[in-house]
Order: structure tokens, then sequence, then C-alpha cells
RNA sequence: GGAGAGAUGGGUGAGUGGCUUAAACCAGCAGUUUGCUAAACUGCCGUAUGGGUAACUGUACCGGGGGUUCGAAUCCCCCUCUCUCCGCCA
């Protein structure tokens, strides 16, 4: 969420700015800086009005005492039209507050200035790439036919328990994913970042402040008897943390890391394209988030990348790193890297990873701000996340890339975790 | 799930309708003094929003939301959470 006085001190710059992530801007803008305007008339007359109140009614408190008891009612009189006059202000005060929040709401975060325009996947460009691409032979398989061959991940299964997209993991299968969680929290933690282990139900407070709520409600599932919501990423639970909380500039970075489960409705098309392990209902997921001081979240951002990058290299995949344009990008994002790795049997790149600056959009609407030393003032911070990683992909590139006659080779990093080297 | 008690600033905690401009203490910050791993003293010490170049200043906020009243931290209603006891339970 935009700051209104960001809106207010520079529309036009915002209006070019959100024209890279094509959005037409200057209606709602106009809207809110009239809702604004409007707001600010309004309180600042019930400002005066509240306090000539509080003169009076401090008077009359003096006039009881000293026993004056008619002086006390006519100055009651008085107070009767005054208290009608706040109260018709403060009923329009309201509804315009609540307008110029769902007006400011709709407006998304601004493109850091590195971002190209853009419609599609088609614009994004690729920063580089690394890892080998495997040759694998015609009968090679893809991973949904791989986890029948070797019984390590059943979907009917899950649909018996669940439905579908709540796959079972299986032995080997259960391992590898245990092995991967661990992978990824342990090189996150050598990273400098601290371990958290959340909740995976959320409140509604939750919901609203990292961007969920109200308008993606049907992107998560809902725990009706009790008003929660199970989590679609950590980034949510581990955000809200920082909820209403002011940090001191030496707490800056605040990095976390965390494993969860994360569960997404995905209510649209379920085709091809998205077979076996490419999308699910409930998935496993090791994220990152940094809480940053604004002159050093770009920093941070570059950190992360590098972050990533050392995991899918030490998987031995190979990868792409895409700066995302202004049209491929979230609504809440400033820049966006997102990672894919190549899954050989479905010659495709499967995104893996989003690493994006939020720059003080989500900070805002979590009032979570920070003090510099000695400063009374206080300023929003910016948050930044990305997943480090997402297993369904990665172990569905893992099983496709290393497959061989005689079984599916484990990357060396995991084998530690895994205790086997081999899937047969 | 049942019964009772609570929720006040960074922390402890006073405050049952106007003498509160939310006391006091602790923590924190700045300074003075004495001198040496510290003590004493003085001052400052919440957030948001409006006005002002600024000093300063208006308003709101005592878990959240409504209400009563000229006036609410204080009284009433609803909600959330915490604690104690009982019940249930990995």
């Amino acid at each position: 969420m935009l700051t209104i006085n960001l809106i207010r001190e520079k529309k036009e710059f915002i209006i070019e700015r959100l024209k890279i992530k094509n959005f037409e801007a200057e209606e709602i803008i106009n809207k809110i800086l009239a809702l604004d305007l409007s707001r600010r008339e309004i309180q600042s007359k019930t400002g005066l009005l509240q306090s000539d109140m509080n003169r009076i009614s401090k008077e009359i408190g003096g006039m009881i005492k000293e026993g004056r008891k008619s002086e006390a009612d006519s100055a009651r009189e008085k107070t009767y039209s005054l208290k009608e006059e706040i109260k018709s202000l403060d009923d329009k005060l309201m509804p315009i507050e609540n307008e110029l929040r769902n007006e400011i709401i709709r407006l998304p975060n601004l493109p850091h200035i590195s971002v190209v325009p853009g419609y599609g996947a088609d614009n994004n460009i690729k920063v580089r790439e690394g890892g080998i691409i495997p040759a694998l032979p015609d009968s090679a398989l893809p991973h949904w036919d791989l986890i029948k061959k070797y019984d390590i991940i059943d979907f009917d299964l899950g649909i018996k328990l669940t439905g579908a997209g709540f796959p079972v993991y299986k032995g080997k299968g259960a391992k590898l994913e245990r092995a991967l969680i661990s992978f990824f929290l342990d090189e996150g933690v050598k990273a400098g970042y601290t371990e958290m282990m959340p909740p995976i139900m959320v409140n509604e407070d939750s919901g609203f402040g990292t961007g969920q709520l109200p308008d993606k409600e049907g992107q998560m599932y809902n725990v009706g008897l009790d008003g929660f919501y199970l989590i679609p990423t950590a980034e949510v639970p581990v955000t809200n943390i920082y909820r209403d909380v002011i940090l001191t500039a030496d707490q800056l970075p605040v990095k976390n890391v965390a494993y969860t489960p994360c569960f997404r409705r995905e209510a649209g098309s379920w085709g091809a394209h998205v077979r076996g392990l490419n999308r699910l209902h409930q998935f496993d997921k090791v994220e990152i988030v940094q809480i940053a001081h604004p002159e050093n979240s770009y920093r941070s951002l570059e950190e992360m990348v590098n972050h990533v990058e050392s995991l899918v290299s030490g998987l031995e995949l190979p990868y792409r790193i895409m700066r995302l344009c202004g049209g491929d990008m979230s609504f809440t994002s400033a820049l966006t890297y997102d990672f894919e790795v190549w899954s050989a049997a479905q010659k495709r790149w499967l995104e893996v990873s989003s690493v994006s600056n939020f720059e003080s959009f989500q900070a805002n609407r979590l009032k979570c701000r920070f003090k510099e030393k000695g400063d009374k003032q206080t300023r929003l911070v910016h948050t930044l996340n990305g997943s480090a990683l997402a297993l369904p992909r990665i172990v569905a590139a893992i099983l496709e890339n290393n497959q061989k006659d005689n079984g599916i080779r484990i990357p060396a990093v995991l084998v530690p975790y895994t205790g086997f080297d081999k899937i047969t």
C-alpha cells in the first residue's frame, strides 16, 4: 500500500511509474486526493470543535465544584449543539476514511527504476544462467511416470485421503522431501538467517498485513469454525511477526528462514501443464524473509538472489535467473527475480523461486517501522522475501534430470541428508 | 467446555466520573559532578494525524468495537486475549 504522503506529493511520478505495470492510475489517484482533502477538512474542523468541547467541559467541572450550579447548567446547554455538530462530522468521516483506504489499496506498488515495460513472460530479462542441461535418451520419463515407477509419491492415495493436489510421499520420496527441507534450512542458517517455525494457520489481521485479504480470500483455505486461514506461504506468518512493530536501525536487517507446508486453493485450470508436481494444493517450501533498512534493501535483494542461486547450483540443476518485466510482476513487488530450473523430460523451465523487494509497500500495511538512533521520526522499513526453495518442482527436476537406467541419482549435497545416493 | 479474576506507556504498577496534563519506580537517552569497570544529581523519554520554516501547538488513542454523560482509563453492552481452578487431552 502506497503512503498517502507520496500520493499527495508525487502524483505525476506515480502515474508514470505505474504505466510500467500497465496500470492506469490517474482516475484512482484523483479520487484519492479528493477524498484525502475532505478527510483533512473534516478532521481539522472536528479538532477545533473537540477543543471547544474539552474546554467547556472542564469549565463545567470547575463550576460544579464551586457550587455555581445555574452557570453550569447554562454552559451545559451550549454543549448540545456542539455535540451534535461533532457527531455529524464524525458520521461523515468514517465512510470517507473507509473509501480512501479502499481506493489506496487498489494501487499496485511502484516498480523499481530498473524494471522494463512488458506484458508477460516473453518480456522478462535473463540475468544469468548456470548448470548443464543433461542429454536424456528419448525413453526418458516425465516425473509423474517416475514417481509411479519407483513408488515414491502417490497422488491416488492423496485423492482418497483428501482430494486432488494432496500427494502422499512414500519411502524414499518422503525421505527426499525431508532431506531437501533440512538442506534448505541449514543453508539458510549458514547464510545468517534465524530459523523460525511459525503457525501454519493465521488470523484475519495477518492475512490483511501481507495483502492476501481482503481481495484474494478465495486463494486461501478458510477454517470456517474458527475464522483462521491456512497459509499460502510462510511469508504470511513470518512477515506478520513484525506487524505493528517499531524496530531500531541497529536491528536491521532482520533475516528469518522458515519451513512450512503451504496451502493454495488455486481454483483455476488443471490441464496438462500443471500435471504431477507442477501445481499442488499442499506443498512444502522454505522461505527467506528480510526486513531491511531502506538504503540497504537492494543489497539485501542481491544477497538473497545469490543465496537462492547457491541452492539450485548446489543441487546441480540447470537454472536461469529472470528479472521480471512490469507486466509479469506481482501487485505488491517493486523488483522481482524469478528462478527457473530446467525439467529435462518435460523439456521446459519450471519456476521454483521468486525473490522480491517490496520496499515499503508491505511495511505500510503492516505498520512496520524503524527509528534511527536519536531520531524522533519513525520511517517505514523495506520488506523482502523469496522461496529458498519450493520443493515440488525441485523434486520434479531432480527426478527427471537425474534418471538413469538403474535408478535416480541423488545430488551429492543431499546424500548426507537422505542416507542414500540412488532411488531404485 | 464450566467457574472466577484480569488486560493501563519499553517493563513493573497506581488510578472507581472532573485536583490526571495517566502518578511513582525501573529500563533507555542527554548533561553536570565526583573519579574509574560505577554512583549521585538534573533534564528528556509513546503512537498517529492536522496546522506551522521552526520553536511550538490542536485532536485522537489506557486490549478491540459500540453506548451513557457537559465530561469516561473509570459506568453499561458486545467481542478478543491472558491468568487461576475444574474437565478433557498428545
